[in-house]
DNA sequence: ATGCATGAGAT
DNA sequence: TCTCATGCATA
């Protein structure tokens, strides 16, 4: 526990981001975007990605299929060309992008594109991109999206609730009483390598699904795993702190990942339709990219401690009803009223100089931040953004060395500049017998990388996926 | 699958 | 102002 509290909060980062050094020297310098092509440091790829052999991923979705640019080093960028438009378009109604489960997957719903993006232009400015802004013609909107129901009347509750108000949700702790904890019926899934036979369905998954208390009452015809003995080491007091969450040990989570995503896939879900799901059986729903996330182990552990339970007992309803594949089915109003800032697309070698930003400085100041955008002719709050966000992805894949190891986390590799020591991942995840496919030692998965974001989604996308299969 | 963004809660 | 959880939009 001590050496890996799962607790962000809590717990003891070694390697948390000081701002208050290396960040000055940084300024010190003319900027990357002064004057011509900015100079990476030694050892400091343009574009982090190309070090990472996603190809390797043979997920069994389509993810392989993805490209990766290889940034053009250096010659787009011209500081001071960069439009900052600022416009803000109506936040977009979450649309469900996944296909209808089932023989259906063909079935794209209706409407799928997004109003925005097919009104979209294309500006191209040296640097960055944003969304078109097509005015206010965005205001307010109220999109209905139906989906072959058999189970409205299952759902016949039908509410929906927005995404973006979570703060009508209590928490998940509320919808799934702590005494659930331990318990989830894991079991039937986590032993079944594929898709087992349903149980005794005892009844319709109806029922369950609105006992929003039913983790107890759960699912009950699964047989019970008394645990996951393999509860881990230490998990348990740190981090998954809500009642509801289990003491789950790293293991327990890929496999469940694992577990989740086969299954899944077998059943005909999208992971839409899990997020979906989650929504009308427990009342809050996630976005594909959450569940997406899960699935590939980039949430932090908490997180995943905290979902996994949801996940389980979705999983389980799923398996077990009789016709799963109309269960999740419907119809979803929304109603948003919200505007939100176009998406700023920043182009490959601005990105590259944020990097390198990055490796120097992974927490730049205020004033760093403007020096930052300044001299990248961005927003400061698209470069503060930038750097949060950057910092965030760096704890997710952050990688432990060893669960035992001194807390000694390998989100990034020595630093040629030795600017910003590893940004720390106090929520990465311990390395696991699985990732390590066995035993290899951490090194092996960073070889002669001279920068984190190598790591970017490699290093769990890969094992990961490698061990997938 | 992932980049950029939002917002709540913590500092 | 940061972290963290989460999601829209898009590659």
């Amino acid at each position: 526990m001590s050496e890996r509290s799962h607790s962000p909060e809590s717990q003891i980062r070694p390697y948390d981001f000081s701002r208050a050094n290396h960040c000055g020297q940084l300024l010190g310098h003319e900027g990357l975007g002064s004057g011509g092509p900015f100079q990476l440091p030694h050892g400091v790829l343009t574009d982090p990605s190309l070090l990472y052999n996603k190809s390797a991923y043979s997920g069994i979705t389509s993810a392989s299929a993805q490209t990766f640019f290889l940034s053009h080093p250096g010659s787009d960028l011209q500081a001071g060309d960069f439009g900052q438009t600022k416009h803000w378009y109506p936040f977009a109604a979450p649309e469900y992008t996944g296909q209808v489960p089932g023989a259906t997957a063909a079935t794209q719903p209706l409407n799928l594109s997004p109003p925005i993006a097919e009104t979209r232009e294309q500006i191209k400015l040296p640097a960055i991109k944003t969304e078109k802004d097509s005015g206010d013609d965005y205001s307010t909107e109220v999109k209905i999206q139906q989906y072959p129901s058999a189970a409205s009347a299952a759902m016949s509750h039908g509410v929906f609730y927005p995404a973006w108000n979570p703060s009508f949700w209590p928490g998940i702790n509320h919808i799934t009483p702590p005494a659930s904890n331990n318990q989830n019926p894991s079991t039937s899934s986590a032993s079944s390598p594929s898709m087992s036979p349903s149980p005794p369905s005892n009844g319709l998954p109806e029922n369950s699904f609105f006992s929003v208390n039913a983790s107890q009452a759960s699912p009950g015809p699964q047989t019970q795993n008394p645990a996951s003995s393999t509860r881990s080491s230490g998990s348990s007091s740190g981090g998954c702190s809500d009642s509801e969450e289990e003491n789950l040990s790293t293991e327990e989570l890929e496999q469940f990942a694992k577990e989740l995503k086969h299954k899944r896939i077998t059943l005909g879900f999208t992971q839409a339709d899990v997020g979906l799901a989650l929504g009308n059986l427990y009342g809050k729903m996630f976005s594909q990219t959450t569940i997406c996330r899960f699935e590939a182990l980039q949430l932090s552990f908490k997180n995943m401690c905290k979902l996994k339970p949801l996940l389980q007992r979705w999983l389980n309803e799923a398996e077990t009803s009789d016709n799963p594949q109309d269960m999740y089915k419907i119809e979803r109003v929304f109603v948003d009223t919200r505007k939100r800032k176009r998406r700023t697309s920043l182009e490959g070698a601005v990105r590259s100089a944020l990097e390198t930003y990055f490796v120097k400085c992974p927490k730049p100041n205020t004033q760093e931040i403007t020096h930052i955008s300044d001299d990248l002719g961005l927003e400061r709050d698209v470069v503060r953004v930038w750097f949060c966000n950057r910092r965030q992805k760096g704890k997710r894949l952050a990688v432990p060395l060893d669960e035992e190891c001194d807390g000694q986390y390998y989100e990034q590799s020595p630093s040629p500049l030795n600017m910003a020591h590893s940004p720390i991942p106090g929520q990465g995840y311990p390395l696991s017998s699985y990732q390590l496919g066995g035993a290899p030692p951490p090194t092996l998965y960073m070889p002669q990388l001279h920068r984190p974001d190598i790591l970017k989604q490699g290093l769990h996308h890969g094992l990961v996926s490698h061990l997938t299969g």
